[in-house]
DNA sequence: TGGGGTTAT
DNA sequence: ATAACCC
């Protein structure tokens, strides 16, 4: 298929290797990461904001500032009374509904996807573009003489110098090019900044991205991966290694990216399990072969609200009802339907850090139609169904002290478009008979055989 | 400690 | 249904 010939900047088109399409061996993957993104919505909401320490408060959280805020000591997740103790100033605006956040998001994940399909969301305000083909796009067409001007945009990790011969180096560059392009085009036409990191792969991708940081950008070159994983300064630090795994590891003895590199494989898959054991070791040299996966469309709506105390039936009946009002409404602008509905809830307790049980049910075909216009007519009945799933797991004859609600519809599916009279319509399970609940689903088969 | 999300078991 | 991870 393609020869691979050393180093050659002699020669016409210069493509000494190249990587078979949907190869995983040398990727070229773009982390995007907005700043204070909530903070920056809130900005463009009120421009009167601008130049002033911003905190966007949830409950009794600032979960994110500006860096006008930062600079005076505030820092992500810092309790409001604390925030005010360090920084009088503050201005404080709510975000505990996240609508307008959530809708810019998509804004941004839908123009990084007109540079590649291939774009996969991690919360709000990180994403991951795998940009390989692109890159080679651009590379192919190069003569050699127009390779000097190649250039980087933005930093190069630890400065290291770039070789123009190499042809990692030079894919790396063109996706440093594009890291750039995307980031100017969220500030032309959305008006947000963010950082970006260019790399092999996703991890090392995040990694770099948060090297230089407010609006700016990073390449990492293949010689300087240890340089950066070593750079941490605890596995916790590392994405992908969490606050249990961590937990766990420590208590081997393992706190360092060296001490995961060097912990013998076999002692860790007996203590982790294999999965995680060798995700992990890996992930502790740089290597993470895991690849982009595309989000597309979301896989679940949930809304949730926390509180000090809720102990009565009637009380959870109407925070249900609040948060299912504004689900409903989601759920009719996406279109698809939900298929089933979860209820959570935290109870309060004193050490339990995390403690939360859930119940979920399929929602009766019935209501999933209604669905669709007013909406108004699925309120009651859903309400109905998911108080059956609260006294499922409170016994409202006991006292009880709930902190937080949460209603989720997920198993979303596409509304059929299937025509009437098409073999579609009548090969879609349940679609020629929804609208006769009466008739049996062999009808539907006949039917069809008829046609 | 908020208000979300995902995948694996 | 839970547990882990991410922001």
């Amino acid at each position: 298929m393609e020869r691979a010939r050393a180093g050659a900047l002699a020669g016409s088109p210069v493509h000494d290797q190249v990587v078979p399409a949907g190869s995983s061996s040398s990727r070229v993957i773009v982390h995007v990461d907005l700043d204070c993104f909530y903070a920056q919505v809130e900005m463009i909401s009120n421009p009167e904001l601008k130049g002033k320490p911003l905190g966007v408060q949830q409950k009794s959280l600032v979960v994110t500032c500006n860096y006008e805020a930062r600079e005076l000591g505030v820092k992500k997740l810092m309790s409001v009374r604390d925030a005010k103790e360090k920084c009088p100033q503050l201005v404080l605006v709510n975000g505990e509904d996240l609508t307008r956040y959530r809708a810019i998001s998509y804004k941004v994940t839908e123009l990084l996807e007109e540079f590649s399909p291939v774009v996969e969301r991690l919360g709000f305000d990180e994403n991951f573009v795998d940009v390989t083909e692109m890159v080679e796009k651009r590379l192919q067409p190069l003569q050699s003489d127009e390779l000097p001007a190649l250039t980087v945009s933005g930093h190069v990790y630890n400065d290291q110098s770039i070789n123009l011969h190499d042809i990692l180096h030079r894919r790396l560059l063109v996706g440093s090019q594009m890291a750039a392009e995307m980031r100017e085009a969220m500030h032309d036409r959305l008006g947000l900044t963010g950082c970006a990191g260019v790399a092999s792969n996703k991890l090392l991708a995040k990694l770099v991205s948060g090297v230089f940081k407010p609006n700016q950008q990073t390449v990492l070159l293949p010689e300087s991966s240890q340089d950066l994983i070593l750079s941490l300064k605890h596995i916790k630090e590392m994405p992908g290694i969490g606050y249990k795994t961590a937990k766990r590891l420590e208590a081997l003895g393992i706190s360092s990216v060296p001490d995961l590199q060097t912990f013998p494989s076999k002692i860790l898959e007996k203590e982790l399990g294999i999965s995680v054991a060798q995700r992990i070791q890996k992930l502790s040299f740089g290597e993470d072969n895991s690849p982009v996966t595309p989000s597309g469309l979301p896989q679940s709506f949930s809304e949730e609200d926390s509180f000090k105390k809720c102990s009565s039936e009637a009380e959870a009946k109407s925070k249900i009802e609040e948060l299912l009002a504004s689900l409903l409404n989601r759920v009719r602008q996406d279109g698809r339907k939900p298929h089933t509905v979860r209820l959570t809830i935290r109870r309060y307790s004193s050490e339990k850090h995390y403690n939360r049980e859930s119940r979920q049910c399929p929602i009766p075909p019935h209501m999933i139609q209604k669905l669709g216009a007013g909406s108004y007519d699925a309120m009651t009945p859903m309400v109905d169904t998911i108080m059956k799933l609260f006294r499922n797991m409170v016994n409202v004859k006991m006292p009880f002290h709930l902190t937080l609600l949460n209603v989720c519809f997920c198993n979303l599916k596409a509304v059929n478009t299937a025509k009437k009279g098409t073999i579609d319509y009548y090969l879609t399970p349940s679609l020629s008979t929804m609208s006769h609940p009466g008739k049996r689903s062999f009808k539907m088969k006949e039917t069809h055989m008829e046609d």
